[in-house]
DNA sequence: TTGGTCTTTGCATTCGCAGTCATTTCCGTT
DNA sequence: AACGGAAATGACTGCGAATGCAAAGACCAA
């Protein structure tokens, strides 16, 4: 009985093309095949030349599913986002995807519409055996415990591990907050409003608190909304705080330069306040718009190139090196001092 | 000689969870547990219920890459995009990716620095055997041959096969510009200038080709550069421009809308012109930035979510049914009139 | 020529699951 | 109680590539 495939039977047609095809035609083995495509392996260079040959002619790719299965190595990593359409994060996804892309690591994406819809992709990412992730969304205590179970590596962006210690790259909310509150209380404003993120975005609730806690250092205390993070909510959350505070709002920090953008807009073509004179408008990111004629906003811009950076070393040591323990790096963002805001 | 996985030997340690583990806990065989997770298969629901309380015991999902290697689907759809800062593209891919996966299927990302670097991510994409791509870039002829050869449905985005028949989705770029020059024209513009995209961008020549086409048809010729599609090409257009006309200019196509945000800055701050009593400008995607109380751009707006929604159908389709005969769907674009140009 | 070492090569097995086929179990009927 | 048909279940194989192991060559020295 011929078990195996028995190496006679033709089957170049459109989509099947395996290594049992080439090794026919190159008059080899299998496992030669295989070889002549791993890096280090010991094959012959004449054989190595025949077989590449032969699979150049058939238009033969590894199956990388196959490769998978018997490796558990998928080659993928999933990159989990929450705010796709957020300005920010598609400069980092590019980042992302095209270093992982140098070292051989596909992308499997997850867009989520709220950062708290995490729970429903995980299934998927379980399912996939990915080599490891990259995490733009809030994760709860559980869910980090099971990456770590099922020894995924992991490493968060802008996000930390609440009470579990989990890799993670951010940019220093407390330090660009601080700058921003000591420039404008050092010019002199007095009257300060924070246009804050949806309650369950963790950079939204980390730069928010970070500037009410620096305002508290000198004794102010600044109106509070929220936003969600987008332009309308900009001009939306300063109108509520111009009434909030009898129109003597005179400092406003929004925790994302959309926002920032927004309000700019609303404060100049609606309300009719003069920035910066009248008012002071601080953003967070340092997203391209922020940096356009129109705005030149005054705000903290997350160095995205070395962060990306470190995030996919971090990741690819983690998949390497299973058991390096958890590392936080926090980078300092840089003051982008534009003509948005009267700082000192 | 005890072949085969004897069910035996306790095995879920982190990562490796299999069907067989499930198996011996719930007391059944492994194909019981293949068919407990698989819609219609004839399964005692009191068996069901027991492999469903065991594999939830240990954690269990179903691993994706083997049931793709045997059912030959990988659930994987790969997407090429190329210019992902672009502030276009990202509301493409969010949608794209949201859609695919309310049908189950994955999205393997791969993101181009330039639009003729497809070549090198090709070979990945046949590798991991996707069930489909959706492709944001210009492919050769060869390219798309390829994509038939080897079976994997494709639907282009703003593309079109240039001599292949191939499914795509579009934007008619015709319909769009015209009705910007219509407007321009009639208005009282006489002196127009073009900036058009990157000389290997597909969107890019046949916008300028269609502007240049309308134009002519009133008689009209046009001066042309040739931007990067950001923002500071806009300007530096504009500039040249203005020399190559010696300063008559007035009216201003720009290819895409972030070049026509640029020019409009460059206009106001740096030229001195007003917009658009002395220049009219407009633009082309209808981003989420042209609607800024800053710009108000005049603009055609992509109908984005009809187009993903299409492109997503038409992929599934193909998938389905890999015969049915390429279509192209050509969806007109909305005239948004800002205030950034004078139109009749 | 012979023996020994190192390199190439092929065989057989394995990864985790789906699905075919054969067998068993369960029920309703008479 | 015996039978027939449907439903449930299990044994087994194979998807395509990687790899341990053993066998076969290649090459050199004695």
């Amino acid at each position: 009985m011929a078990k195996k495939k028995p190496l006679d039977q033709t089957n170049q047609e459109k989509t099947g093309v395996t290594s049992y095809d080439v090794a026919r035609r190159a008059g080899v083995s299998q496992s030669a095949v295989s070889r002549a495509f791993r890096k280090g392996a010991s094959v012959a260079p004449a054989t190595r030349a025949r077989i590449v040959e032969a699979a150049q002619a058939l238009g033969y790719e590894p199956n990388a599913i196959a490769q998978g299965l018997i490796t558990k190595r998928s080659n993928l990593v999933a990159i989990i986002i929450s705010n796709l359409t957020n300005l920010y994060y598609p400069e980092v996804l590019a980042e992302l995807t095209q270093r992982l892309s140098q070292h051989g690591v596909r992308v499997l994406l997850f867009s989520l519409a709220a950062e708290s819809d995490v729970e429903e992709v995980l299934g998927q990412v379980w399912r996939y055996r990915v080599d490891g992730a990259i995490v733009a969304a809030r994760l709860s205590t559980d869910q980090l415990v099971a990456f770590s179970n099922r020894g995924v590596p992991l490493v968060l962006y802008n996000r930390v591990g609440e009470g579990v210690p989990v890799a993670s790259v951010c940019c220093d909310s407390d330090l660009g907050e601080r700058a921003l509150v000591d420039g404008l209380v050092q010019a002199g404003h007095t009257c300060f409003g924070i246009i804050g993120g949806p309650a369950d975005s963790y950079v939204g609730e980390e730069r928010a608190n970070a500037a009410i806690n620096r305002l508290a250092h000198y004794g102010i205390k600044a109106e509070f909304v929220r936003g969600q993070f987008d332009y309308e909510s900009g001009g939306a959350g300063l109108k509520t705080l111009m009434e909030l505070t009898d129109n003597k709002l005179d400092a406003l920090i929004c925790v994302n330069d959309l926002m920032a953008i927004g309000a700019m807009d609303t404060a100049r073509n609606i309300i009719g306040k003069k920035v910066p004179n009248d008012l002071s408008i601080t953003g967070f990111d340092g997203v391209s718009p922020a940096t356009w004629e129109a705005y030149q906003l005054t705000t903290v811009r997350q160095p995205v190139r070395r962060m990306t950076q470190a995030a996919v070393a971090m990741l690819l040591e983690r998949i390497e090196s299973p058991d390096i323990s958890p590392e936080q790096r926090l980078f300092a963002g840089e003051l982008l001092s534009g003509r948005s805001a009267r700082l000192l």
